[in-house]
DNA sequence: CCATCGGTGTTAGTAGCTAACATCGGCACC
DNA sequence: GGTGCCGATGTTAGCTACTAACACCGATGG
């Protein structure tokens, strides 16, 4: 009952791991891609990732809950709720949420692209997996929907600017991670995609109709 | 070789199912649906499912791929495809989708709410559910950015509009579906989230501020 | 009256995932 | 410098989702 911090989301404080533990981890993990890319996820029994790592099957399980979430883990999510908040109040929530997204991908390193690059391009192509990012995406979704209420918005306005802002950042990056080999870096995709959710952008293109 | 309709997606022609085979198909659904509701979706096996249906574990596999497809089969996505196709070319990409989702959710029947109800609440609050139905949308957006690009749209914004408008719904609905029960219907609860997406409503809360 | 065929059952197997318990190796503390 | 603790891992056994192969049964039609 002593948590220190406000940061904690339910989870009973994972102590930090040893260093052992981090490397077995990045083995783990860097394995398992290169076998799902090398010849498929379906293909690739967590037993094989195991033994190329090294360790036995129940080793893999106690790093990552299950086989898809070594392919999806993403490191980002926390910075995106921070950012969003960070935006002024007085903004629309989802004028809120689409700068905050944006500029936290704009400030993003755009060295992370290679491995990333193939994760996403191995949901792209794989079924369980986009499952799996679309299920990881509900919990930043929730996240910023908290940040958002809790600094203002109406409830239903952020639900709707998070899921229309998320929505079209994740079908981009698979529809991105899809595409053959040039294409434009992962950061000017989501980039380019919250430009074309621009307000002024989207009334311009519909003004043209009558009335 | 000989398909006779353009209107197959790939599927190898499933044919019309027999009155014995529906019948067995609803009871199983039913029976699924049930045991989820009053015991949770993980907690229910596929044995449970079948004795309950009164056939064996095998033919309920025989009319469902997965345990979450009994949960999560919707009938409506070709239905919004359509609907968008149908919107003037001369609209954005993103006022066909929005427009045309609204649209389809409008002329809905608010009676199918009742079992549409119950999975909407049990995917909101089971995870591999959730997966499964984002999983679902997919193919659903997939049809739609098709319909936008072979009918002139570019499909940079073809793939942004369709994912922020998907997404925005998607969104809602688990919002709904997680809600208590004084809440509105189902149409209306999307109806509501694609005006919340209005351009002409974004814009004029966007310029509360300066500049 | 028999052949066919759609719907179903039985059996056996694979893979993801979990629980219980044993082991081994390093680190702290006396 | 022992010694005992604890974290990381292994072993084993088991459950559940899902699949393949094949046998059966009942209706329908020639």
């Amino acid at each position: 009952m002593e948590q220190t911090l406000a940061t904690n989301t339910g989870a009973p404080a994972p102590r930090p791991e040893s260093d052992r533990a981090a490397r077995t981890r990045a083995r783990l993990q860097a394995v398992a891609l290169d076998l799902f890319v090398r010849q498929g996820f379906e293909e690739t029994t967590v037993e094989q990732i195991a033994a190329a790592a090294g360790v036995s099957h129940m080793t893999f399980f106690r790093y990552f809950p299950t086989k898809e979430s070594v392919a999806v883990e993403d490191p980002y999510d926390p910075l995106l709720a921070e950012a969003v908040a960070a935006q002024p109040a007085s903004l629309s929530a989802f004028e809120r949420v689409r700068r905050g997204t944006r500029d936290a991908m704009a400030a993003a390193p755009p060295s992370v692209d290679l491995e990333t690059a193939a994760r996403i391009g191995l949901m792209s192509l794989t079924p369980a997996l986009r499952a799996r990012a679309w299920e990881n995406t509900n919990e930043t979704q929730r996240v910023i929907i908290d940040a958002l209420v809790t600094t203002g918005s109406p409830r239903a306005d952020a639900v709707v600017a998070t899921g229309a802002c998320v929505g079209a950042v994740m079908t981009a990056l698979l529809d991105w991670g899809a595409q053959a080999d040039p294409r434009p870096s992962l950061g000017e995709c989501v980039v380019d995609a919250l430009d074309r959710l621009d307000p002024r952008r989207l009334l311009a293109a519909a003004e043209e109709e009558t009335s």
